[in-house]
DNA sequence: AAATATTTGTACGTATGTATG
DNA sequence: GCATACATACGTACAAATATT
């Protein structure tokens, strides 16, 4: 699902549902990495701050934990 | 000609201008190896982030060929 | 062979400036 | 004014490839 630039969604949160469904679909299990903020830079044509945003909406939920110089790792589920 | 913190230009740009003149200048000729990333750093007072990014200009411009371990290298003309 | 140093590659952390709605 | 978003730039950490001792 593309993510739309027009629309009512900021783009970071856009991002961060799609990433949250990824881990819902098993996409990214617990211990697994998500793409790096580069990667998302790509893959949705966006730029690092607003990639590093949708990571952080995760981290703050606690679903992911955000490494220095590593990258997000998803957390199991509680 | 010292970059200029101030000015137009991202200091990326201006280093990549800078090592551009250098080796039409002849000071790198084809083959030879421009400075490391830490010596640009040094050389331009910016961080590694920066002297990469001007170095990555060349590269996908084509006229420096970068290794990783090695470093930058100068092609020849075409 | 092994250890160390050098150099580029990757990745997150942070700050600032600019532009837009 | 504020939130969103892009670009630039410095900082820090570690990995991988290469070169040297």
């Amino acid at each position: 699902m593309p993510i739309d630039r027009e629309g009512a969604a900021p783009l970071y949160l856009q991002i961060a549902a799609e990433l949250r469904a990824g881990i819902k679909a098993g996409l990214w299990p617990a211990g697994r990495r998500l793409p790096s903020e580069t990667e998302l830079m790509n893959t949705y044509g966006v730029a690092r701050l607003t990639a590093r945003s949708a990571v952080r909406v995760l981290a703050r939920a606690g679903e992911v934990e955000v490494v220095q110089g590593r990258g997000a790792y998803v957390r199991r589920a509680a």
